[in-house]
DNA sequence: ACTTTGACTTGCA
DNA sequence: ATGCAAGCCAAAG
């Protein structure tokens, strides 16, 4: 099995793309499943640098931050991925996502 | 090889 | 709830 210490970006790439519609991870939890433990900042950082080529297959506005925040990157960024969550059925409690609902605990 | 930077997180005031 | 500081890790210059 390949475990290139690199690549870390398609690693994220992979799993984000295995988050299910309607659904939910924090950076954090995409760190550590992608075995980086204190890593949110670069998970946030390889999505930042998401190829616009993978960014269709990417559903990179699955990912928020800790307590279901919208990360405050640039432009309009914020409000198309809040606009798509909605449009999955993603629920909101004020400007936060409901990870009680959305999240992968239970 | 060293410094800077960042779509984060947590803790404390 | 709001704000600031420190911690953390990998990539880019």
């Amino acid at each position: 099995m390949r475990t290139p210490p690199t690549g870390l970006f398609d690693r994220v790439y992979e799993l984000v793309r295995g988050i299910p519609r309607g659904r939910v991870m924090t950076y954090g939890q995409v760190a550590r499943a992608i075995g980086v433990p204190r890593g949110a900042r670069e998970v946030g950082w390889a999505l930042g640098a998401l190829p616009r080529s993978r960014e269709r297959r990417v559903p990179w506005h699955r990912v928020v931050g800790a307590l279901g925040r919208i990360s405050p990157r640039a432009g309009t960024g914020p409000l198309v991925q809040r606009r798509r969550l909605r449009a999955e059925g993603v629920r909101f409690v004020g400007e936060k996502v409901d990870l009680t609902r959305h999240g992968l605990f239970a």
